[in-house]
DNA sequence: GTCTATAGACGGATAGAC
DNA sequence: GTCTATCCGTCTATAGAC
């Protein structure tokens, strides 16, 4: 049982590291640091460094699948919409904001997007993950939800993958820059707002 | 001169290194062997390795000062604007599609792009600079553009920064999938066309 | 499972011949 | 200015005591 305790105390400090150095500046006596124990330790829970990013990298994904909106929910899905009949610009404008504060706060998220940042270029395996996990699933989340607004009538009929486009691409751009300075948090945050406000403004149906 | 090509090798290795590693993960053996020298004459033109990201900074710094548009130009100058009274939606979409492809295409400006994404969390130095250059100096030049247009009646007035994050954010965000995927130009190029075409379209006065 | 000790490779950096 | 040779520190990883 502390087995399981260190292992995962290691995996954590290993994102900590991870997340801000990338995975070869990070070393075994860091993460050994870290976590309070010596780096040989280590080698009784991971047989060596790769193994410990591959644990990393699965238990942000493990989290991603099952918590992340836009990695299960699909606008086609009648479960999905059914409590979403009555709702107005205003409501789904909310409903976003929700899912913006939620994973520009949550640790895994956020550490998990910066390691993917950092490693997109290096790593063939994190840059597939990086264009599906902050680019590829969220767009389609949005084209989604934007071919569900223009079915209610909400927003006007137009290219919704573009629509989609505006709606999302500055959100993660500001998110970015929130995970570089989040002093910036509420600057960000209420630029998001008039962001969202004047997008369904300008394609009101 | 031998000296001067050499030394301007090892700041062209170190950059392409750089670019993809990282500062941190990238040896002096590495850019040695690019260079195709050994690593102890590396230290015949730099003191020591951080004096190398200095001035590979700095060269990445001095191209974007003196060709980047984003960084000199001025929509409140008359100068920079004066032939530009006649143009109407498709003429500025024009102008911007050209500087897009440049930022794309141009080996400097893309390595030190993906140099400042890879150090944004680590080193602080470049982590005001990746704020800079790739969203203040943007921010602010399509800010402008935008206030310009609006004063010429070819937009509607409204907030002009919300617009110009509106116009500039998903472009930036493609370009950065530019990057890490470069296969995908033509794909990323057609969605920022339409994307272009459509913000004209809805904000059209 | 964690520790100390250490192997062996590689990191940045220097000395000195040419 | 570039080379070989070398120093010393840190790296990943292993061996073996407890």
């Amino acid at each position: 049982m502390e087995q399981k305790n260190t292992k995962a105390e290691i995996l954590d400090a290993a994102l900590d590291l991870f997340a801000i150095n990338g995975y070869e500046s990070t070393s075994m006596s860091q993460i050994a640091k870290a976590v309070g124990v010596r780096k040989a330790s280590i080698y009784s829970h991971f047989e060596n460094k790769s193994e410990i990013l591959k644990n990393v990298v699965q238990m942000v994904l493990d989290g991603y699948n099952m918590n992340s909106i836009f990695a299960n929910a699909s606008w086609d899905d009648s479960e999905f919409t059914k409590d979403k009949s009555g709702m107005n610009a205003d409501d789904y404008a909310k409903l976003v904001k929700g899912h913006i504060r939620y994973i520009i706060h949550d640790p895994y998220v956020r550490k998990g997007r910066m390691l993917l940042v950092i490693e997109q270029f290096r790593n063939e395996e994190l840059s597939q993950l990086q264009t599906k996990m902050n680019y590829e699933d969220i767009m389609k989340y949005f084209t989604g939800m934007i071919n569900y607004l223009i079915k209610q009538d909400i927003l006007v009929d137009a290219n919704s993958e573009i629509m989609a486009a505006q709606f999302c691409l500055p959100i993660t751009t500001w998110i970015n820059l929130c995970d570089r300075e989040p002093d910036r948090e509420n600057e960000i945050l209420e630029l998001i707002e008039n962001h969202i406000k004047k997008f369904f403004e300008v394609y009101h149906s």
